[in-house]
DNA sequence: TTGCTTTAGTGTACTGATTACACTAACATT
DNA sequence: AATGTTAGTGTAATCAGTACACTAAAGCAA
C-alpha cells in the first residue's frame, strides 16, 4: 500500500532526552540502532509519528516501545528540521525532554526497535546518530536554565530524598559546589517539599530527614 | 504528478506571530485568507514547508509572500500538531515569533496566497482560523517571560527612540506602569543602548533624548 | 563508656539589588 | 514673563543573596 500527495510530504519524528542522576552524575538514555541508517549506533529513542497520533502521544510511545518508560511527564524542547539532517528522506523532528528519578532507571529494557538500552554519563557520550548530538545539547542548555527559575530539579527526586540528595541534583546539573546552608534556606521558603517525618540511616552516622514532593509531576515557576 | 510513500506523511506548515507596537498598543499581523479552509478569516501568515527548504528559511519566504515584510530575526515558538487541527489533511505547525519595530508596519503589503494584511490590537483580535489563537497566545505568554530576563522589548524600537518611548513599550506589554527613575537605572545598567546626541522635540515641550540600539537584532540575556 | 569519625543541621552579619518617592529643567505658546 | 507639559535626576529603606563555622547525632572501635 501507497500514499500519495499532490506535493512532497516531510516525514516527522519525535526524539526524547531523557535525564537521570545517577552516581552523582547526569546520564541519559540512548538506544543502540537496530536498523539502518546509522545501524549500530547511539541514538536518542524516538521515531515517526503516526498520521493520527498527537506528537506528545507519539514521544510517550517511541519511548516506552524502545525503552519501556512509561508515564513520563514530556517538555517539548524544540523542533530540527534542517534538510539533510536525514539521509533517507526529509525528516523533521519534534523533540522533547524529560528527568526521572533514579529509582525508574532499572526499569528499562531494550524492545522493539531498538537492539540495546543504556544510561550514559552526559560528558562522555559515544557518537550519536543524526544531529543527536545537537538535540542533547540544547536539552541540556535548557535544563541549566530552568534549574534557577523552576522547580524542575525535584523531577529527579524519588518519593523520599533528604535535603543533601536534592543539593547534590543541583550541585551535578551546575557543575558547581553550593552552600549548604543558603541551598537549605532557599529551598524550604520555595514550601514545595514537606518533612515525611521519618530519616533515613546511611552507615554509622546522623540520620537525615526524609522529605517528598508536594505536587509531583508539577513544575512551577520562582521569582 | 503526485508523490508516493509507504506510509502516510503529515504536511509541516510554519505560522509566524508578527508583534509590533503602534499607538502603545500591542499589536499583531494576520492576513485574509483568499482560499479554504477558513477563506475570508483572518489567520497568522505562514504555508507549507518544501521538501528541501529550512523551517526558518520557510516561515521567512511565507512571510515576505503574504505580507511583504522581509529580514526579520525569528524565534521558534513552539510545534502545534494535534490531529484534527487542519480539516484538509493532518498538519504540523512550527510556529515561530518576532517583534518589529514600528517604523516598518508601513511596508506591508498583501501578496499572493493573502487577500488583505492587517493589524489587530492584541486585546481586540478577530475570530482567527485553524488553533490560532492558541498559538497568539502562547506567543504572548513566551514575549512577557521575556522582557523579564532579556532585552527582547529593543527589537520593537525604530532606530532611534527616547527612554520614555521604550518605557511605553514595556509598560504595554506587561500591562502596569513602571516607575520612571528605576526604570532608567536598570535600563542603563543593562549598557545595550547608546546615547546617540541627538534630541526629539515634541511639540512644545522640553525635548528628549535620542537614543539607539548597541548591537541591533541581537537579544542579550540578564541576570 | 568514651572518644572518634562522618554526615546532618542550624543563624547571623554583610553586600548588592530593588523599591518607593518628588522635585527641577527645558522648551513652546500665550 | 508666566504657563503648561514632558524630560530628567538622587537618596533612603527594604529585601534578597552571599559568605561563613560550629553543634548534633549516629555507629563503631577501643
Amino acid at each position: 500500500m501507497t500514499f500519495q500527495y499532490e506535493y512532497p510530504h516531510p516525514a516527522v519524528t519525535t526524539d526524547i532526552v531523557i535525564f537521570t542522576i545517577h552516581d552523582e552524575r547526569l546520564e541519559l538514555l540512548l538506544i543502540k540502532r537496530k536498523s539502518e541508517p546509522f545501524r549500530d549506533q547511539w541514538a536518542l529513542p524516538g521515531g515517526f509519528v503516526e498520521i493520527n497520533e498527537d506528537l506528545e502521544r507519539c514521544a510517550l510511545r517511541e519511548l516506552a516501545e524502545e525503552t519501556g518508560l512509561t508515564g513520563i511527564y514530556l517538555e517539548q524542547l524544540y523542533t530540527f528540521g534542517e534538510p539533510g539532517r536525514d539521509p533517507r528522506e526529509r525528516v523533521i523532528s519534534v523533540a522533547y525532554y524529560a528527568l526521572v528519578p533514579p529509582d525508574r532507571i532499572g526499569n528499562i529494557s531494550a524492545a522493539s526497535d531498538a537492539r540495546e538500552v543504556g544510561w550514559f554519563q552526559l560528558d562522555s557520550l559515544p557518537p550519536l546518530a543524526f544531529d543527536h548530538k545537537q538535540i542533547v545539547g540544547m536539552a541540556h542548555r535548557r535544563l541549566s536554565a530552568k534549574l534557577n527559575y523552576s522547580t524542575i530539579a525535584l523531577q529527579f527526586m524519588p518519593e523520599k530524598f533528604t535535603l543533601g540528595d536534592l543539593q547534590k541534583v543541583y550541585e551535578c546539573i551546575l557543575g558547581e559546589k553550593l552552600d549548604k546552608r543558603n541551598f537549605r534556606k532557599r529551598v524550604m521558603t520555595l514550601d514545595c517539599i514537606k518533612d515525611t517525618g521519618e530519616y533515613r540511616r546511611n552507615g554509622s552516622y546522623r540520620p537525615a530527614r526524609l522529605y517528598a514532593v508536594k505536587t509531583p509531576g508539577h513544575v512551577e515557576f520562582v521569582r
